[in-house]
DNA sequence: CCCACTTCTTGAACACGTTCAACTCTATCG
DNA sequence: CGATAGAGTTGAACGTGTTCAAGAAGTGGG
């Protein structure tokens, strides 16, 4: 028996799992979606796929790993997304501007459930956290975006803060989205205020690092990012 | 029957029930210290402290609260341990230092239970959020500590910069949680080595906001973040 | 002292996330 | 085909945070 999968990708040998996988993240997804992640229930998620809670659980180690799932599934959605602006835009301004805000579009059908996610995120311990070691690839993806901003644009800048410049707006990104989880206006006027005003000023920021008395300073900043690093 | 509660008001009426309550918070901040947030359960704060289960929730309505409750008590005690340096101190930089250095000394005990607080205070919805509402008094507190450290400190400053100040040092300080959280390093040297280096750069940055050219993006990103708050 | 009234206390019951021993199904090999 | 190993699946059971109807203890007025 062989069956092709989402992805593509066909495996007679793990076709019947990868099929069943998929019904319980979509349906997981679908719940999420419809009432919220606090009050979907995993015996929920399992009748509505038709499958047994320990089912799910084979397949998903836990409630917040479909949480995971979805946030990957997200992230590649945003790195689609992102494509045609990356490829036809050449100013640096719309370039992250356009990358921000459609990560806000493609994100907007999640905006309650994105709570939780924070939540979850925010502890050092949980996998999910954006410092994790697990989520490396997934920031690393995120942070390669910012290259590509940055490295497609007109922006001129000294070499070790450009070389340092795609994980500060990756960091930029992470604000933008404590506060759009934070932001109750109606379709998130708010966060879409925030990007408006705040690109042009990171833009003017980083002009800036070029007077002689910023860039002592900027060397600085750099050099104490890097130190934090792990 | 008249007794003396720990804030030092006396209230007959409810004298007994300040007493359970002071019960109840003391015996689970000790399990919280001895075996973590986590595996302290409801039911064993309630029988260590030889009270029932929903005696607890009488009082505290969630496990959360009796957290919240903690970090009240952690925030009067970084008060308190602050006053010292505000007094003598009188430079900027050693000034807020100190300041940032004393809530790491405060807040060591509970370095392992802070993982948890920070997951359950990054949740929006959750009263423990530090920009929720309800913290509101709690963020005040923190934020005037700050306002005297500038006040009483040789910082000159435009005004405008100056009133947004403190509540910008207070971002710095939840960056400074939000890598404590995550700092595994022995006796948390990574954090202090990130104080030591960071607040001498905020110095000269604020000292920089004096040149020309940058004074207007200073002003700016006042504006901006006039515009942000709620 | 008694009676109403509030404050305080109890523990069983509930819903949830999670685990696991047992079972069924499927593919492969002789 | 039949046997066997592995993948897939089940649902009862556990421990947890939380709720709530019931009752006990304390308080104040007559």
């Amino acid at each position: 028996m062989e069956v092709i999968t989402l992805t593509g990708v066909t495996d007679s040998a793990t076709a019947k799992g990868e099929q069943t996988r998929e019904l319980i993240l979509s349906t997981a997804l679908r719940l999420f979606r419809e009432q919220g992640y606090g009050k979907t229930t995993m015996r929920a998620i399992a009748n509505e796929a038709g499958v047994s809670v320990g089912n799910a659980y084979y397949y998903y180690g836990s409630k917040d790993h479909l949480m995971q799932a979805y946030y990957d599934l997200l992230q590649d959605q945003h790195r689609e997304a992102v494509e045609p602006i990356l490829v036809t835009e050449k100013a640096f301004v719309p370039r992250l501007a356009g990358v921000l805000r459609t990560w806000l579009d493609v994100s907007a059908p999640y905006h309650e459930f994105a709570g939780t996610f924070f939540k979850t995120a925010a502890d050092p311990r949980s996998p999910l956290s954006p410092f994790s070691e697990e989520s490396r690839p997934a920031r690393d993806a995120s942070v390669e975006i910012f290259r590509r901003v940055i490295d497609g644009s007109d922006l001129k800048l000294a070499a070790d803060l450009k070389a340092e410049l795609p994980e500060l707006l990756w960091l930029l990104q992470m604000g933008v989205v404590l506060f759009w989880v934070h932001d109750q206006s109606e379709d998130v006027r708010r966060s879409r205020a925030l990007i408006d005003r705040a690109v042009p000023l990171v833009d003017r920021l980083l002009r800036l690092t070029r007077i002689p008395g910023v860039r002592g300073v900027t060397t600085d900043i750099v050099g104490l990012i890097n130190s934090i690093k792990p």
